[in-house]
DNA sequence: TATATTTGCTAACAGTGTTAACTTAAATTT
DNA sequence: AAATTTAAGTTAACACTGTTAGCAAATATA
């Protein structure tokens, strides 16, 4: 009896209708203005139709919040694939983050900017632990490599993701998406960065 | 005649009322649930009076953001004049920029992550260019010392900015507040800014 | 074909920010 | 002091928001 399976493809597909006019609204209006009646009359069913696929608004930004982190990991993948050393691993990763800032906005605004629920979040979420491997495994080679002083790779993780962040934030808060600045600055703080894991 | 003085004073009696009694509702319940009609019933007045003194909701909010970096600005100022050399002063102003993130987190969230607004911000409010005298002040001193190379101080006040306001939201996000970690991450960050802007 | 189940709808509830219209109180002028 | 003007504060509404209970219709199972 394949009607089962039918029903499951059919669901599945207006739950992937509701993603796609959901994203449309927030690339249109901005996520703060991602309303369910939006939603709904996009997909042209009711509102409570959505909470059969989904139980609540948040579930529907968190949903992007993990594809957003997805997209980033690509991007980050692919940007060490192409690099010889670790230190050039690390460089490569931090252009690639910010790049993905720029381009992608709105996911990075959903991905940092809800009100920071993620406490629980960081554990939970496979993407972002697998965002968090991603940037590790580069930083864990250099320090594994230099053992003269004892480094702890966790705590230069987050010295290297804080960077990032905070550039990212003060770049979107200054509305100046000139990248000059930003490109010497990163490279000030990737160098500064890589010398204080590598002695 | 002294009548339109007492009403400028009754006046601004009651928008301190409005923005004491948000404030109480600010830190029990969260900014995110700061509502007119709690703000009303809270100065048991009726909802329109509150447009009598600000425009809208956001006004309130922002009047926020404005306090906070006074407060901001306070300590940042409290911690430099104890320090004689540059290199020390910016060293106290990261810690006390630390230290009032983590004490006044209502207040923090409200400065950076009110939806960012701040494009036009940060050069329209006093506050905002007030703090970001203080913090240009010491790497100025530092950068004209050293000649050798020819570094922008505008571009390493950015620097300094992302790095701490970057460790300021991924602890915030890891929800760890045990300033362990956090101390050696900044003393890392601290040191090899210090050292990018001296050589 | 009759029964059970899922699906989708309308309508409502309890909120939100904001504002127009009206009443009451206060201050000014005659 | 009385009449008029001005300011203050109220109620009630508008247009939204997320969420859910109750009911009708279409579908699948027995």
């Amino acid at each position: 009896m394949g009607i089962a399976e039918r029903k499951i493809r059919e669901k599945e597909a207006t739950r992937e209708l509701i993603l796609r006019v959901s994203w449309r609204i927030v690339k249109q209006q901005g996520w703060q203005s991602l309303s369910m009646r939006k939603i709904a009359s996009s997909i042209e069913y009711s509102v409570p139709v959505i909470y059969n696929h989904f139980p609540n608004k948040e579930a529907i930004l968190l949903a992007f919040v993990k594809q957003g982190f997805q997209k980033l990991n690509n991007a980050l993948c692919g940007a060490t694939v192409k690099q010889q050393s670790a230190e050039q691993r690390i460089e490569a990763l931090a252009y690639a983050y910010l790049r993905f800032a720029a381009t992608n906005t709105e996911y990075y605004q959903l991905m940092y900017g809800m009100g920071m629920p993620s406490c629980k979040m960081v554990r939970e979420t496979a993407e972002l632990s697998a965002f968090t491997d991603i940037l590790l495994a580069p930083i864990r080679l250099v320090t594994c490599k230099n053992k003269s002083k004892e480094v702890d790779p966790l705590m230069k993780l987050r010295t290297f993701w804080s960077m990032l962040h905070g550039l990212v934030c003060i770049t979107h808060m200054a509305g100046d998406h000139s990248d000059d600045q930003n490109k010497t600055v990163l490279k000030d703080f990737v160098h500064s960065f890589i010398a204080g894991i590598k002695n």
